[in-house]
DNA sequence: TATGAATGAGGCTTCATTCAT
DNA sequence: AATGAATGAAGCCTCATTCAT
């Protein structure tokens, strides 16, 4: 009953990749309109309409609400895990601070394009939904493989005797609350310039501190 | 008819005793279903409800949903700023080191005893809330004058030239976010002992740094 | 905190009066709109208009949608079945004959009273809703205990010698079918007449067929 | 270009078969689907997937949901009415007993073939689905000219003096009643047998009731 | 003609807020 | 002042139907 000239391998159908576009535009939409109204106060519909869709078609695409966001997590979650683990793979054989250095800026880079999305994470990171679904649970709502990078970065570090092995285990999340800084940063200063600018700043500090050598 | 005699200058009714009880209650009980079911999750008859009063008891002492968070932001965050402004003050003529340590110790004790309201901080930080009105901007959701202490503190340290200015102006939202990492950081270790052990590794990571002496 | 003086005992407050008769206009609604838009074409709103509430009041009363059907079915059924079992009671020691007659009468009665109830339980006898759920099944949408009721009559007719204990087994189905007829006979003829019409003819099948004796 | 010979009259095309074919296809559906979930549950895609064809071929056979339930609802009855005209047919010169068996046993087989036809029907005749339109009315959802065939059954036999003039006008009802029971009474046993084993309790039941000759 | 994604009206349900007692 | 039922706007989601391919 359903005959059909099999698709060329490796090519997609017209279908495939509108459909592929349209999940794209609303991922996209979902992620601006949750950061802009915040996640509680996000109506599907927004979303929807900011996708340029039907709201009936986001639901052809997701479960429902929470599932979109937790694919939308998920989806940035994973963009930033694949840069910081080329980053890592990039640094083979060459000293830490490079590795440092580039985890430090892919990670600025990263936070500029999605600020939006960072906002959300951080509040995922302390809030208990409603009825924190199974699905949330499942797409791991928070940091925690973010966090697993961050934490190869510094033991590579205290193995290669760069950073003092004392409180090594603090310093992953040190390290990503200084990263966090960078967007609570803006709002308590008058010129927020490019993400990037705190790069050596924040170098300076992880690794020095703030206390003047004597 | 009865005839009231007129209350004792500085004496309080029992009605407005009463009053503050009750008040007391909502504002404690808000604390603590916000923070566990989130701000966007929560309804008001839990609020009510574990505050032991009715709705309508609850709309009797604040207009509405917002103005209730908002008086329980007020408070908590007066509560921290008083005592922040009493380590100032208790610091004047004592070493820098001192009242950084002091700082520290206070602030760590605060989140400890109020886990709950920092993750509401946290959340408002970022998010905006179904309808975020007026009033809420008015009442600052935000931390700005607990960041305004850390400039106070910031500022003399650089004075004292016991901090480098290079950044100074980013160590105020570094030395916040490190303590926001207290609390992320219990996620993800296994041992959440309390958070005054911090103590020690906050301050040798804000002056020192990650970096070994070389 | 809660201090009132105790009701007097036997006596309802205003309050619960009041609620008692929401109830009832809600169950009464219910029962008319969903007979005359069928179960699955009645709004809820129009049920509480019916009622003359608000939307939010019939989910004060009732969980849900299904909760209300279920309500309602169960209190008519309870009604019936307890009409029933007062007439088993009363025709202790009477004839069968005697009983056989309340029962009917009974029956009817109540069909006349409830055609619309009872239009809901022959849908409902056959048709599996979307999901149904664990309410609709405790509350045992069927006619289970009705047919209990049918039973025993027919039993006791049984044991007296009354009826023929040959097909016994199948008589309480057929009894309850004839009844169900009763509302069907309705739609196919051009004088519908009180229902109570039906008592004598339906004696008279019921005992002695439709054949003719020879 | 092609030529095409014009079809041989009283044959039909491919084209034609393969139409008639998915037709089917979607009653058969049709009537399993509804059956299953309930007239007001079933949802089109349902039945179109069960059908093996896509939703928007089933609305290429029928002009909606109800054109769909209607056309289902004509095509069985019909079915029915055709068999006991038959049955009527096949008994002009017999005594009637013989053709109140035939139709007996051909409604009892026909139910066992078509229980959820059945069940559908039994709804029907009491339920309004979500928007009856005129269209389901024109289509005479109920069972209208089964009852025909009953009445034209029952006049023969009063004719012939078999059965009692007396309620005669109640017997097709009843008749009817008695045969729903049969689907009825499934429910209510432990030992669901075929239904023509009701054949002989019902003929006895019908023509001689419940009662014991004295 | 078949397909299945897109559409959006419409139903269900929640919950902040009001108000009569 | 306390109570808690009533209110109804507003959000979520479903699904019959359409339509471009």
């Amino acid at each position: 009953m359903k005959k059909r000239s099999p698709p060329e391998p490796g090519t997609k159908t017209l279908r495939e990749r509108l459909r592929e576009e349209t999940e794209q535009a609303l991922l996209e939409a979902g992620e601006q309109v949750f950061a802009e109204q915040g996640v509680g106060g996000t109506r599907i519909e927004d979303i929807s309409k900011r996708a340029g869709v039907a709201v009936g078609t986001l639901y052809n695409y997701f479960e429902d609400r929470e599932e979109l966001l937790a694919a939308l997590m998920a989806r940035r979650r994973a963009e930033l895990v694949k840069v910081l683990d080329e980053v890592s793979e990039g640094a083979r054989g060459k000293p830490w601070h490079e590795e440092f250095d580039a985890f430090l800026r892919a990670t600025l880079t990263f936070l500029e394009q999605h600020r939006r999305f960072f906002s959300i994470l951080v509040q995922g990171e302390m809030t208990a939904p409603r009825h924190t679904s199974a699905a949330e649970k499942r797409s791991g709502s928070g940091l925690d493989d973010v966090h697993a990078c961050a934490e190869r970065l510094v033991r590579r570090g205290v193995a290669e005797g760069v950073l003092k092995p004392e409180f090594a285990a603090l310093y992953p999340a040190l390290l990503l609350g200084m990263l966090r800084s960078a967007i609570v940063h803006d709002r308590y200063t008058d010129s927020p310039g490019p993400l990037i600018a705190l790069m050596e700043p924040f170098r300076d500090f992880f690794l020095k501190g703030a206390g003047k050598k004597r």
